[in-house]
DNA sequence: AAATATTTTTAGATACGTCTAAAAATCTGG
DNA sequence: CCAGATTTTTAGACGTATCTAAAAATATTT
């Protein structure tokens, strides 16, 4: 028995739904799980079983389900893998943010220990992916980020800077690029007024900084 | 009914059986596509049925089977991404040409469109793979190539250059690196001489031209 | 050309991952 | 704290891809 897609899915849905949400290793509703990767909740519990006899994840039953610290660290090196490679189609390739998701939902399952690696360091060891978040490093931990907040919730009259995306959809990636924002786009305190108030606690951004490069949004 | 990796698996070993070796489109015998993908014999007949209803191959009982245009053009598309991406593996991430068929192997069955052309456009639309064979085009085409023979059959007094090799088995492409043997190696005439005998039918050479880089054998 | 040997397919079993329908456990509201 | 609503699991089925054992077709040999 070992890893397989559907397998490493689950453990991915376990781990953004339990570690990264909330505090650490809370038990996650299978149901939860069930919506969040479009399969039906009988799938899951078969899954969760699955996954708790590899040693991977707990499962109580009608509780729900937690990483074990052998799982989470899979977890993390599909999240590592998931966001080099979205860095390298971004960045390399050329493509856009908002269309990279569903192509490194698919280059995260390659399994070679050493390619991670040397795509790692062809990238230059990059810290975060091209939607803002946090790549960890080989061994699953984050390098120390400055703290994000959603523009809603920014009170202060500096610049900011847009450094991420709360849930990514690609219909808000899509309408966000239109308008000119893209990782690092700089917004001044009237900027933001201008902008749909429901991206308000979509959008996350961080007090600016002079490295940021200046993108002026439209 | 789509498209599964096990599928395309045996849509390459049908071309590779039959297109390549001999003359366009025999009939391969499903014994010899199951020792080509190291599976049983059944297997390859239940699978030949399937790609025979899914339109990508023609099943002859007891015969064979071989490609429909249809299929020839899948399979295609196979070996331009498996050859693409081992460009990529090589040259861009320094890997050795001898370590990167099975993460090519991986590689190939993510399914992208867009991904696949502009990888190519990023390697500047490379026209042979390390191995040195060759990379057929968006449309299944390959680009005009120089002959390449069998070093044991190259009878000329100039120097030639390494341009492949025929079964590239990993024992033999590592043995090939050890000696300081790649891709564009440039062998004098009483270079080859000191080389195993048993190469001499393995690496394809073809005449030296100036453009190859020079590269010396220990 | 008949007997034997080889190749290939069919038949039936197993593993994985999903589903629907029904049962069991948990939660909630009076 | 008990009854109904909700959540979750179990039971049983199906599709994909593989296997082994046995049957059927093709090849070979004498």
């Amino acid at each position: 028995m070992a890893k397989t897609t559907q397998r490493e899915d689950h453990l991915k849905a376990l781990y953004a739904l339990g570690e990264v949400q909330q505090e650490q290793g809370a038990w996650v509703s299978t149901n939860t799980m069930a919506m969040h990767l479009g399969v039906k909740p009988p799938s899951v519990t078969a899954m969760v079983q699955v996954l708790s006899e590899l040693g991977w994840a707990e499962h109580r039953p009608y509780r729900g389900a937690r990483l074990t610290p052998a799982g989470r660290k899979l977890a993390l090196s599909l999240v590592r893998k998931h966001r080099l490679w979205e860095t390298f189609l971004v960045e390399r390739l050329g493509f856009g943010w908002e269309e990279v998701h569903g192509i490194a939902e698919q280059l995260e399952h390659v399994d070679s220990v050493a390619l991670v690696n040397k795509l790692d360091a062809y990238l230059g060891h990059p810290k975060v992916d091209p939607h803002g978040d946090p790549i960890p490093n080989a061994e699953g931990q984050f390098h120390a980020q400055p703290e994000l907040v959603p523009l809603g919730l920014y009170d202060g009259d500096q610049p900011c800077a847009v450094a991420g995306v709360k849930e990514g959809t690609d219909q808000l990636l899509s309408e966000m690029s239109a308008r000119g924002l893209a990782l690092g786009t700089v917004l001044h305190p009237d900027d933001w007024e201008r902008l749909p108030a429901a991206w308000h606690d979509q959008i996350l951004v961080e007090p600016h900084s002079p490295r940021n490069q200046e993108k002026q949004p439209k």
